[in-house]
RNA sequence: GGGCCUAUAGCUCAGUCGGUUAGAGCGCACGCCUGAUAAGCGUGAGGCCGGUGGUUCAAGUCCACCUAGGCCCA
């Protein structure tokens, strides 16, 4: 008699190198480490060289500060996309890219070394400020598992890339869809520079408040009765210097207007606002017309003090906040102004230069600045009558972020792309029908906004980015823009980069005998404003083109939602205007990150998660996880409660594949693999639920629809791996004979489904599906690397559909048998259920199912005896008889009854007996 | 203010064409096991389907409005 320390012995427990603690902190360094040495990101290519293509185009992060969680959930999806379109088979590279240039770099650098009136060494600081931001990036993007050409990336300040940029602005040219016009931009007369919108403060500063008249021409055609009467506009502006440049005055279409007589004037106002002029005068108004905004529209009114019309037009920004309802329009300093000058045809007037002094367009106040235009202004409009009140107001204003002054609006000479001039918006709205978007919604949030946009800018007085390859006649200013002269640039460029504008001499770039088209003159000087960053990222699709891993079109983008309006839009019209198709096939997008609470994170909000804690506290893998476990389509949120879900997820996953590993520690799959006929009903049922999920997820990875994957996946490891398959055939792997046929049989099924669900589970879990890779059983195909694997091929289902049916049954009986032992162990009549012995009543049909099946129900119910009756659908609980078999644990009647081992059952005996 | 989007259990997600008592997993509670053990198994309790109104014999689902939140504009 074995006594129980040595029966143990004889029992095939798991075993396996696979720690159940994950340390992923410390173990993913080990496993990119390895990556790195075997070069795993070139080995695939090569092992997928010559197979179809599949593109995924990396969207350029800004090369500025350490990544984000926005930045984490984009690289992490696409290397899901990369990854599984890889192991599908395809030729998938994955090259990421940076955009290098603009504003934000520019302000730190000036941050940091103040203004250079050196460009070029303002750039070579802008440079290496880029590069150190790329090679921080790059390290942590490596950090979260993202697989890709590292070594290779594509930056937007390589002189190739940067050559690009000029031919594609050629293009534009070429085709006669680029212009110049003045538009209004933040001005400071101080610094005597063009301002971005980030470099504007705003302070509150005091401006004079007024009320001006401007006499409205043929009253008589809003109401008769006005017929010779002196009606007036009444507008309200805190800047009078602006009043020289007024050409229209807004109403809003739809609020109510009316005419007050006041005396003998009459004056147009909203009627809300009234009361408050009224109080500013300290008069009283009668109403004597009433009239919706849009009634008025297209009547024109003089202005108040120069010999030109101003035009009422209409406007729905016009508020009633303040005011009277009727707003001062001059389009050359104003953003809105602008707008609405566009609309209606204006011109755009800014009679002021680079130090905010008056030009001689306005005779009375030439050489004045607008600040001391102010007070002229009003006096000029006191003399005329035309200024109905005057008062002061304190409110906020913009200022200079260097010098702190306060800071205008003045229309400078600008380059634009026309959207309609060659029917570019046309043609991109027909393009975009062609695009798959996901979701469905992106077709129709970038068609209003390419249907909505103005004509696009793509000049900007800044100095870290790519000059506008244009040059002015010295003698008459005209800009030369031949095709020849660029190309020249873009040649240069593409040697030395486009530094080179900036330490060569016009005549460097200008082929000999290039004359002024308009006056023959042969100096010119260089165009200072460079190209709106937007259009360098929009160039991207190029390298598709230039690099021999890449095709063109891409196949996918896929970035956050704001890229609407950013990337896929500018992408879409470079590439269209200069390739005359879409750049990209399909587009995805993901929402933004959320706090728990479904709050967008911010530093002043203090609810900000960063990348790098949730690495050091729980891995980069919990990060894929969280990614994968989401629907990405929209926002997402993360959190304390949230992490701990997907860690305890993690766990359990990477505990079910540890037991499996465990259980196959003595299984050589090309000698023990068991044929079709050799499995149990169990292990055909398992295993047909599992060769299903593995077509679904194959679909589902095609589709991008990962949270699908990972809750399918998910759910198949706890449902029925975990509590159902893993645990009901523990009794067959434990207690038979090693090499016994059923012991072997459910090895197969194990094997089979975790070296699929690794491979299938690669593209997302990618550091421990790896690892689980090396604790799996050699065999002849396996990969060194887990994602150098496939997806598993179709398998056949193993059930007819009448044992589908059956197993519906088994199903059902098993959650009554669960019920009825769980009740029988809350009166303490059982432990374990192995003590119990079933009862099951159950009407004909399924009574005849539940015999087919009863020599298995140890297994199944694991349960140590059972009887079945007819009846109605019920299970009882009774006790097993015999005694407890100390092998394995079952009760058994004939225990004892061996004189040699009388503390085992048959089974156990004549496995020992084989053993010993 | 405009365009687009979201709202189902504490968390992550299902919910078909409008049709029985709105489902799953996790978490939680209670229990079992101690041969997956910083594991494993079982049972159970959790819902005003964001709100209001409408269409309909019937609404989580369709429509309108509102609230809260998100992105992009203004």
């Amino acid at each position: 008699m074995l006594d129980p320390k040595e029966l143990k012995k004889t029992l095939n427990l798991p075993k396996t190198e696979f720690p159940m603690k994950a340390s992923l902190p410390r173990r993913e360094p080990e496993i990119l480490k390895k990556w790195t040495e075997m070069k795993l990101y070139q080995r695939i290519r090569k092992e997928r060289e010559g197979r179809p293509k599949f593109i995924l185009h990396d969207g350029p992060p800004y090369a500025n500060g350490r990544i984000h969680l926005g930045h984490a959930l984009n690289k992490i999806l696409k290397d899901f996309v990369v990854k599984s379109y890889s192991m599908m088979g395809y030729d998938a590279p994955y090259v990421p890219g940076w955009d290098c240039h603009g504003l934000p770099i520019e302000i730190k650098v000036e941050n940091r070394i103040g203004r250079l009136e050196d460009k070029a060494k303002f750039r070579r600081e802008c440079k290496k400020y880029a590069e150190k931001y790329v090679g921080l990036q790059r390290d942590e993007f490596i950090r979260l598992g993202v697989l890709g050409d590292w070594e290779n990336p594509y930056l937007t300040m390589d002189p190739e890339y940067e050559a690009e940029i000029i031919r594609h602005i050629k293009g534009f040219f070429q085709r006669g869809e680029v212009y110049r016009a003045r538009k209004p931009v933040y001005w400071c007369p101080h610094c005597k520079t063009a301002l971005a919108e980030a470099e504007i403060e705003y302070h509150d500063h005091k401006s004079p408040s007024i009320y001006v008249k401007f006499p409205l021409l043929e009253p008589e055609k809003l109401s008769p009765s006005l017929e010779g009467k002196r009606v007036f506009v009444v507008i309200w502006t805190t800047t009078p210097w602006t009043l020289p440049a007024n050409l229209a005055i807004a109403l809003h279409p739809d609020y109510d207007y009316g005419v007050f007589r006041h005396g003998d004037e009459y004056y147009i106002l909203a009627r809300l606002l009234a009361p408050v002029v009224e109080e500013e005068l300290g008069a009283s108004f009668e109403l004597v017309h009433k009239f919706e905004g849009k009634e008025l529209e297209g009547f024109r009114a003089r202005h108040p003090f120069l010999d030109r019309e101003s035009v009422i037009v209409l406007a729905d920004y016009v508020t009633l906040e303040q005011g009277t309802g009727c707003v001062h329009i001059a389009p050359g300093h104003g953003e809105e102004d602008y707008q609405t000058g566009l609309k209606y045809g204006l011109e755009v007037l800014s009679p002021v230069d680079d130090e905010g002094r008056f030009t001689g367009e306005v005779e009375f106040l030439k050489g004045k600045t607008v600040w001391e235009a102010n007070p002229i202004v009003l006096e000029v409009l006191r003399e005329r009558g035309m200024l109905l009140a005057q008062g002061e107001i304190s409110h906020s204003y913009p200022h200079c972020w260097r010098c702190k002054g306060p800071v205008i609006f003045r229309a400078t000479p600008q380059w634009f792309i026309s959207m309609d001039r060659a029917g570019l918006r046309k043609r991109a709205l027909e393009e975009i029908k062609k695009v798959r978007w996901i979701p469905s919604w992106g077709e129709e949030r970038i068609s209003n906004m390419i249907e909505n946009r103005p004509d696009w800018c793509i000049s900007r007085q800044r100095s870290w980015g790519v000059p506008i390859p244009v040059f002015y006649c010295k003698n008459c200013g005209e800009p030369l823009t031949k095709p020849e002269v660029m190309d020249r640039v873009a040649e240069v460029f593409e040697g030395e980069g486009s530094d080179a504008w900036f330490s060569h001499p016009p005549q460097y770039f200008i082929p000999q005998g290039v004359k002024c088209e308009k006056c023959g003159g042969r100096e010119f000087v260089k165009e200072n404003d460079i190209v709106d960053v937007w259009f360098e990222s929009g160039t991207s699709h190029a390298i598709l083109k230039h690099r021999p891993d890449h095709r063109w079109p891409a196949d996918v983008y896929l970035e956050g939602n704001d890229q609407y309006r950013g990337w896929f839009h500018s992408s879409l019209l470079v590439a269209l205007a200069n390739e005359g198709e879409s750049p990209y096939r399909q587009v995805i997008t993901h929402g933004w990150v959320l706090d728990e609470h479904g709050r967008a994170m911010s530093k002043s909000m203090g609810n900000v998660i960063e990348p790098g804690e949730i690495i050091k506290d729980y891995g980069a893998e919990i990060l894929r996880l969280w990614v994968a476990f989401l629907d990405y389509t929209e926002d997402v949120k993360l959190g304390e409660n949230i992490l701990q879900r997907l860690t305890e997820a993690y766990r359990k996953m990477r505990n079910t594949w540890r037991f499996m590993l465990g259980n196959l520690r003595d299984f050589v799959p090309e000698k023990d693999s068991v044929e079709e006929d050799q499995f149990l009903p169990s292990d055909r049922f398992i295993l047909t639920k599992f060769r299903r999920l593995v077509e679904r997820v194959k679909k589902l990875y095609e589709n991008y629809q990962y949270y699908k994957i990972a809750h399918l996946l998910y759910d198949f490891f706890t449902v029925d791996l975990s509590s159902f398959y893993l645990d009901i055939t523990k009794d067959r792997l434990y207690c038979s004979a090693p090499a016994s046929p059923g012991r072997r049989a459910a090895q197969t099924a194990i094997f089979e489904m975790a070296r699929d669900s690794m491979r299938l589970l690669a593209p997302i879990l990618s550091f421990t599906s790896e690892e689980a890779w090396e604790h799996l059983p050699e065999f002849p195909e396996k990969k060194p690397s887990v994602h150098l694997e496939f997806f598993p091929p179709a398998l056949p289902s193993l059930l007819s559909q009448e044992e589908e049916r059956d197993w519906e049954v088994l199903m059902k009986y098993r959650d009554l048998a669960n019920k009825a032992l769980d009740q029988a162990r809350k009166e303490g009549f059982i432990g374990n259920s192995l003590e119990a012995s079933l009862v099951f009543y159950a009407p004909a049909e399924e009574r005849k199912v539940l015999e087919k099946y009863s020599s298995h129900f140890l297994e199944i119910f694991i349960v140590s005896s059972w009887k079945i009756e007819e009846g109605e659908e019920r299970v009882e609980v009774e006790k097993a008889p015999g005694k407890k078999c100390e092998r394995c644990w079952v009760y058994h009647p004939e225990v004892g009854k061996d004189p040699e081992y009388p503390n085992l059952c048959p089974r156990c005996v004549a496995v020992v007996k084989e053993l010993i």
